[in-house]
RNA sequence: GGGGCCGUGGGGUAGCCUGGCAGCCUUUCACCUUGGGGUGGUGGCGACCCGAGUUCAAAUCUCGGCGGCCCCA
C-alpha cells in the first residue's frame, strides 16, 4: 500500500499539497507559505469544530495584538531565554519609543499583561479566554510546507484558576477537547505524552504534547498544553483577593493545538497514492457529482438528471457539478487528489435504472443506490466512512509502537516499525536523564518524547536503563521527529 | 560556524564537460474529436537568477553577487 507516501514521505506530502491546490509555495520567503481555498477551507472547519469544544468548555472569543514589548517578552526569565532564538524583531519606528518590538512567537507575555489588569477577585476566576491568530518563529532549521514554517496558525487557550487541582483538572480538560475533535471527527490516531523535564514549555511547569505518526515514522506534534503553574502570574503580578481577604497568586495553563498542523496530519495519516482523503466534515468539497456523457439522446437527461441531483444535494452539502469537458477517468483523479469524500456518477445506464453511482473516495467501492435515497445514503456513506478511516488509522498507529529493551533493539525497532519505540530509561522528572536522552539522539537521531499522561507503564522489576543501566523509573516513547 | 550540491516557460527536466537556431514531459488557452478510470489531434501563450569579463558568438567558459537545497557541528 502506498509506496511512495511511505518511501518518500515529504516528496509526496508536497506534491499532494501543490498539485491538489492546497497551498503555493512560490511566495519568495522562506517559511512563509500560502494557504490556498482547498487548505484554508478545512483549516477553517478545524477551527469551527475545536473553538466550539472550547466555549463548550467555558472559553471566551478575544484578539489579542501581534506585538509585544521586549521588556513584557523578557518579564519571565525561562520564557525569554527559551524563544528568543525564535524571534522576529522589528525595527524601532522613529520618533516613537525606543523599545522593540517583536512579533509573538506565542501570546503569554501578551495577554498575561492584561490578566493583571483584569484579575482582581476570586470572582473573577476562573478566566478563560482563546484567540485563534497565526505566530512567527524563526526557525533556523531547513522549512518544511505545513510542518515546519515560520508563520503558522493555531489556538491558543489561557485559563487563570485559584487552585492548583482546578489547573490540573483543565490539562485533562484539553485532552478530552482533543479526543472530541482531533481523534472522533478527523481520525486521527494520537498519544498524550507528559514532556520530559528538559523539554518543557519555557516557563511552564509541565508540558503535554498531542502526537501522531507520519508515514515515514516520524511523530508530528499537533498541540500542547501546557501547565504553568504561579510561574507566570507571579512575573506578570497576576493577583486576587480570596474571599479570606488575602491576596493569592493565582494558577495558569496555557494550551496551543496546532491548526496547520492538524492539516498536515489529515494529509499525512488519511492520504493514499492517490491523493488526499479528507473526513467529510471539513472537506471543501463534501460530493462532486460527474455525469457521464455520451454522444447519443441520453446526452441531456444525463445533464438534467446531474442538475438535479446537483440542486438536492446542496440543500444538505457543499457540492461541486463537473460539468467542464474533461473525460470522466479524468474528473476521478483531479477530484481524488483534492481528497472530495463522495463521487457520485451518473450515466445513461443510470438513469435508465432510476440510480446514481456512489463512489467513496477511501474505497473507491462503486455502488449503485435509488436517486430518491441520494440524500440518506450520502449520510450513512460519509459516516461509515469516517468510522472505516478511523480504524485504518488507528491499526497502522497501533502496528507502529513497539517495544526495545536495549540500544540495540531499539535503533533496530524505530527503522523496522518507523514509529515509536517504548524503552526502559532511568529518569525523565529531572535533568538526570538528559545526558542518556542525548545519547539516543545522537545515535538514532531519535529523541525520548516522554511517557504517556494516562496510566504510564511501570517498569517491570529490576528494569534498567537502556543507555546508562542505573535502575529505570519509567518506560519511555522514543521516536524521530518533525 | 564547517563542507557539499543546484538555479532553464506555471510545475518537472534535457542541453553545460567539448561555446553555434534552447528540446522533452506536464500544465494552461482555442478548435475538432472523445466520454462508465488520465481519448486523440492541430494550433497558441510561456524560460536560460542578476551583473561584469573572455569570444565573431555564452544557458554553456571565468569572476563577482543574489537565491534555493542537503550534510556535519
Amino acid at each position: 500500500m502506498a509506496e511512495e507516501k511511505v518511501e518518500r514521505f515529504y516528496d509526496w506530502f508536497l506534491r499532494v499539497l501543490e498539485e491538489g491546490e492546497f497551498i503555493d509555495q512560490r511566495y519568495p520567503v522562506k517559511g512563509f507559505i500560502v494557504h490556498r481555498p482547498n487548505a484554508a477551507i478545512i483549516e477553517k472547519h478545524v477551527y469551527d469544530m475545536i473553538e466550539g469544544e472550547l466555549e463548550k468548555e467555558g472559553h471566551k472569543r478575544s484578539m489579542f495584538p501581534s506585538v509585544v514589548l521586549k521588556s513584557f517578552f523578557e518579564k519571565e526569565a525561562e520564557h525569554a531565554e527559551g524563544f528568543a532564538p525564535e524571534v522576529f524583531w522589528l525595527e524601532p519606528i522613529k520618533g516613537e519609543s525606543e523599545e522593540r518590538l517583536a512579533l509573538r512567537p506565542t501570546s503569554e507575555t501578551i495577554m498575561y499583561y492584561m490578566y493583571a489588569l483584569w484579575v482582581r477577585s476570586y470572582r473573577d476566576l476562573p478566566m478563560k479566554l482563546y484567540q485563534s491568530c497565526q505566530i512567527w518563529r524563526l526557525d533556523t532549521k531547513a522549512t518544511k510546507a505545513l510542518l515546519r514554517d515560520r508563520e503558522f496558525y493555531w489556538i491558543e487557550a489561557h485559563d487563570v484558576f485559584r487552585t492548583p487541582g482546578e489547573a490540573e483538572e483543565q490539562v485533562l480538560t484539553d485532552e478530552r477537547i482533543m479526543q472530541k475533535t482531533v481523534w472522533e471527527r478527523l481520525g486521527i490516531p494520537f498519544v498524550f505524552l507528559k514532556r520530559p523535564e528538559w523539554d518543557k514549555f519555557p516557563g511552564g511547569e509541565a508540558t503535554y504534547a498531542f502526537e501522531t505518526l507520519a508515514p515515514d515514522g516520524r511523530a508530528l506534534q499537533f498541540g500542547t498544553t501546557h501547565n504553568l503553574g504561579q510561574k507566570f502570574s507571579k512575573s506578570f503580578e497576576i493577583q486576587y483577593l480570596d474571599e479570606d481577604g488575602e491576596k493569592k497568586m493565582p494558577y495558569q495553563t496555557c494550551f496551543g493545538p496546532g491548526v496547520s498542523r492538524i492539516l498536515a496530519c489529515l494529509i499525512a495519516v488519511h492520504g493514499d497514492d492517490k491523493g488526499a482523503v479528507l473526513p467529510f466534515e471539513v472537506a471543501p468539497v463534501q460530493v462532486v457529482v460527474v455525469p457521464v456523457l455520451f454522444k447519443d439522446n441520453m446526452k441531456e437527461k444525463v445533464m438534467e438528471k446531474a442538475r438535479e441531483l446537483h440542486k438536492t444535494l446542496s440543500k444538505d452539502y457543499r457540492v461541486v457539478l463537473d460539468d467542464s469537458d474533461k473525460t470522466p477517468g479524468n474528473k476521478y483523479y483531479h477530484w481524488e487528489l483534492r481528497g472530495v469524500p463522495i463521487r457520485i456518477e451518473v450515466g445513461p445506464r443510470d438513469v435508465e435504472a432510476g440510480k446514481v453511482t456512489l463512489v467513496p473516495r477511501d474505497t473507491g467501492e462503486k455502488k449503485q443506490v435509488p436517486e430518491e435515497n441520494v440524500l440518506d445514503a450520502v449520510k450513512e456513506e460519509a459516516a461509515a466512512m469516517l468510522e472505516r478511516m478511523k480504524e485504518k488509522a488507528k491499526k497502522d498507529f497501533e502496528s507502529r509502537v513497539a517495544e526495545a529493551s536495549s540500544m540495540e533493539e531499539l535503533g533496530k525497532k524505530l527503522d523496522e516499525v518507523r514509529g515509536f519505540v517504548k524503552v526502559p530509561f532511568c529518569d525523565v522528572e529531572s535533568f538526570d536523564g538528559l545526558a542518556c536522552a542525548d545519547e539516543i539522539g545522537e545515535r538514532f537521531k531519535a529523541f525520548v518524547r516522554g511517557v504517556p499522561a494516562h496510566n504510564p507503564e511501570k517498569p517491570p522489576e529490576g528494569a534498567r536503563c537502556i543507555v546508562c543501566g542505573k535502575p529505570a523509573k519509567h518506560i519511555v516513547w522514543v521516536s524521530r521527529s518533525y
